[in-house]
DNA sequence: CGCGGCTTTGATGTTCATCAAGTAAAGTGG
DNA sequence: CCACTTTACTTGATGAACATCAAAGCCGCG
C-alpha cells in the first residue's frame, strides 16, 4: 500500500492494518454505501470516481461532493455516527478498498501517528467539502457552472478536454439548480466560445474567462 | 474541567492537558480568530455564542455556522491546515479556553483515547456543518427563515421565546439571501400569526406550522 | 444634536424554476 | 435485430422567487 496514504506510519504497521483488506469492484451507477446503513467498514477509493449524495425528505438527491482515487469514501460520520447519513454511488467503474472499522479504530487507539494521520486526512476532506459548498452558495448559475467545469478540468482530469463523468441532472444536483438551466448555461458558454461540447465531451477553450465567470458571475 | 468534554479520558490526563489552559474574555463583536492567521492554538468556547464566517473575494461575509458553549471553535482546518480559512467572531460576550495546539497534538499522539475523543468531537462538529448547509441549500427563503428560527429556539435557547443574538444582516449572511427579504419574511410570519416580534425578541406562536414551512416551503 | 448603523416597506427588474414539447440516445423484451 | 420504452438532452415561453434600488423611521453614541 501507498506510503502516500498515511505519511507517518511505518510499513509494517500499515501491513498489519491491511491484513484484512478487501477490494471490491463496482460498476458505474452501483450503490457502494446506502444512506441509513450501519457504519461497519472503513472505505477508501482505489480507482474510479464516486459521488456522495443525500436524499432529501422530498425524495430529491443532493450531491454533497465527488471523490477521486485515494480519497476516503467514508469521509464523514465514520467517527461520529452509527449510521451513514449519505449514500455513495459509483459514477465510473470503481474499485474500493475496505477495512474493518473496529480494526481501524483499534489501531488509531494504539498508534498515535496513525490516529494523527487519519485525523489529518479526514479533516482535509471535510474542509474541502465545507469550503466548496460555501463557494458554490455564493455564486449564481453561470458562476456555478464555470466552477464545476474548472473543478473537473483541474482537480479530476488535469486537462482542458475531458469527458464529463456526470449527467446534466447530476450537475444540477450538485450545484443546486435545475437541469434545464444547467443545459442552457452550457449552451451559452458554447455560443460565447468558452467551451466546445460534443455530448459529454468538453473542451475548455478560454480558461481565463471561465475563471472570471466563476469568480464574478 | 468537564468529563463531558472528553468522555474517555481520565481526570489526571485531562488535568495534564489543561495545565496551560488560558481563558480569554471577548466582548460582543470582537474577533476571536482572524481568517488567514496561523493556527497555533486549540480553542473551545466556555460561555457565550460565536459565529464562524468566511470573507469572500467580493468582500462579502458568509456565516458558516454558529457555535455554542463547549463546542470547539477551532472546528475545522486545525489538523489539516496551517492557517485559518475562516474567522470567528463573538456575537455575545464570550469566554474561550485556549490550549496550545502542539501540546494537544502531542497528547493525541501519546494517548489513543484522547485522540479518538478528539476525532469524535471534530467529526461531529463538521458533520453538522455539512448537513446543515445541505439542508439550507435545498430550501427557499421561507423555509430557510423557519429553519433558523427553529434552530435558535431548539438548539441554542431551548425555548420558544428568545432574543435573537444576530442582526437581520447576519441571518441573511447565514442563509445566503438579502437583508430585505429576511425582514419581509419575518414580517410575513408575524402577519400570519406564526411568531411575534419586538425588535430582537422573538416569540414562536405556532411551532408546528413553522416546522411545516421549514420542511416544505 | 447629527451621524452611522440597523430596520422596514414599496417599486422595479433580474434570475431562476416550471411547464410544455420535441429530439436524441440508450436500454429492454420478443 | 427491431419495435418499444425509458432516460437523457435540448429549446422556448411563462410566471414565481428573489435581488436591487430608493426612501424613510428608529436608535445608540460621540
Amino acid at each position: 500500500m501507498q506510503s502516500l496514504f498515511f505519511a507517518h506510519v511505518t510499513k509494517d504497521v500499515l501491513e498489519d492494518i491491511c491484513v484484512h483488506k478487501i477490494e471490491r469492484q463496482h460498476s458505474k451507477g452501483e450503490t457502494i454505501i446506502q444512506q441509513g446503513d450501519p457504519i461497519k467498514e472503513f472505505i477508501y477509493l482505489k480507482s474510479g470516481l464516486v459521488k456522495l449524495i443525500r436524499t432529501t425528505s422530498e425524495n430529491k438527491d443532493q450531491i454533497i461532493s465527488f471523490s477521486k482515487p485515494f480519497d476516503f469514501v467514508s469521509v464523514f460520520s465514520v467517527f461520529s455516527s452509527e449510521y451513514y447519513n449519505y449514500s455513495v454511488i459509483a459514477i465510473d467503474d470503481s474499485i474500493t478498498c475496505i477495512l474493518d472499522l473496529e480494526e481501524v479504530k483499534r489501531h488509531a487507539l494504539n498508534n498515535g501517528h496513525f490516529a494523527m494521520d487519519l485525523m489529518y486526512r479526514m479533516s482535509t476532506a471535510t474542509d474541502h467539502i465545507i469550503i466548496d459548498n460555501m463557494e458554490i452558495r455564493k455564486k449564481q448559475l453561470k458562476g456555478r457552472i464555470a466552477h464545476i467545469l474548472l473543478y473537473f478540468a483541474r482537480n479530476i482530469y488535469k486537462a482542458n478536454n475531458f469527458e464529463l463523468p456526470v449527467s446534466r441532472r447530476e450537475i444540477a444536483e450538485y450545484i443546486g439548480m435545475t437541469v434545464e438551466n444547467v443545459i442552457r448555461t452550457l449552451s451559452e458558454f458554447r455560443k460565447d466560445g468558452l467551451i466546445k461540447i460534443y455530448g459529454k465531451e468538453i473542451l475548455i477553450l478560454n480558461e481565463k474567462f471561465l475563471e472570471e465567470v466563476s469568480e464574478h458571475g
